[in-house]
DNA sequence: ATTAAACATTGTTGTAAATCAACTTTTTTT
DNA sequence: AAAAAAAGTTGATTTACAACAATGTTTAAT
């Protein structure tokens, strides 16, 4: 990870709730001490286990945020794209992260003092229903990926990460920025299986795959698999 | 249901941290609008997919925390004995249940109008915080049941939910007020292989049941069984 | 008190999916 | 450019667990 002492958030594109949080309570952007981070793939951005100390807030890049399980097998729940809370779930005065994010691509990460943010969501209201709103969203998508983890096989799984995939990058045509092992833990599936899923739907025309390039061709079809289970 | 208009919020041997933001920020009780509801054994408190209306505080009684599932099988995530916010996980903003809540055993639940909540926990510092926190508390025990659930097997995950209950009613020797469908429901285990689990367990000495009072044995051993998986 | 319904138990079988093993291809490092 | 490491692929084997079946037992309803 390298610091960015430079104050970027005045040029920043895609700017968080926090910052105009902070300019409607009248404080400066320095005031909140906010710093930026770039991380380079594979880098890890916060650990599940260590203690929470800024909100972060993915500006460039991806990541994948996962709970690191038994003898090293994670469970990936989502990805982040910018613009995205990467602490969300754990900086609600939750002292020690629940899960870890990793970044799949260079990526940037805006690192706010959790004090800060405190007086902050006390301070406007409309920060606060706005964190708790994608609070509660994710907390709803975790409850699906419960189910679906545990109800479906390994077919309605892959499927329903196929069709995550497409709404993610908003085309039904995507590049696949994780490896097939990642990919499947998405699903809770073994490397080897989600490659032979992959093949699999892949010969029956309802996918195209060529390396990482992945296009969905069936869509219905698709939907019909993961919805059957 | 049978909704009591009656305020029984002074009476009340355990008041939640709203009652005390109430009093805190000047306001009357009644104000709040707050009542009181008894629910039967096995009444639904609130249901997977409806409106979220009302923070919920289970002030008497129990009840199990579950998703709702393909096929009508379900999954618990979690007990809850008084004192506990049962709407917790979805009253940030989230306009639906992601979850659904029953009573395991005759209960009272206090209801409060969610405009009230919302109002009081922009002026109340401390009730913001104390929600957050619990909030923070169930997300970090679902991370870990998503790993318990996908990466132990069953013995693992009976052991777990053994000491869970354990721990829940402070005593190595407790009555279980769950069917075995129900136990099993908890580790997403099917009914007949609760219950030779259960069986099995007790040949070996580790738990001892009667019915539905159950008593840990071994927990030294019922803990290495958990951790192993 | 009698019948019905829900609950509990045990053995057997079928299968989904992990694991193992051997191999090829691609990417990264030096 | 060569070597090493990581990623991807495929088939064979094993196994954990759900599903089924059959039967006993307790609880609730009339």
């Amino acid at each position: 990870m390298k610091l960015t002492k430079k104050n970027t958030c005045s040029l920043c594109t895609d700017p968080c709730e926090i910052q105009s949080a902070l300019l409607k309570t009248g404080r400066s952007i320095d005031e909140a001490k906010i710093f930026h981070a770039h991380f380079r793939k594979h880098d890890v951005i916060c650990k599940q286990g260590k203690e929470v100390s800024h909100a972060l807030f993915l500006v460039k890049g991806s990541a994948k945020l996962y709970v690191e399980g038994l003898n090293n097998r994670n469970i990936i729940l989502y990805l982040l794209k910018p613009p995205a809370y990467i602490g969300l779930l754990s900086f609600f005065e939750t002292p020690i992260y629940a899960y870890s994010v990793t970044a799949l691509e260079d990526s940037e990460v805006c690192f706010i003092e959790l004090d800060i943010v405190k007086k902050l969501y006390i301070e406007s209201h409309d920060l606060l229903l706005c964190l708790n709103k994608a609070f509660g969203k994710s907390v709803a998508n975790i409850m699906n990926k419960i189910i679906s983890l545990n109800q479906k096989q390994i077919r309605g799984r892959i499927a329903e990460n196929l069709i995550y995939l497409s709404d993610l990058n908003q085309s039904h045509k995507f590049y696949l920025n994780l490896t097939r092992k990642e990919f499947g833990e998405m699903a809770a599936i073994s490397e080897e299986n989600t490659v032979r899923l992959l093949s699999e739907l892949a010969r029956e025309n309802i996918i195209g795959i060529k390396g990482r390039e992945i296009e969905v061709l069936d869509m219905p079809l698709l939907k019909k698999i993961s919805d059957v289970g």
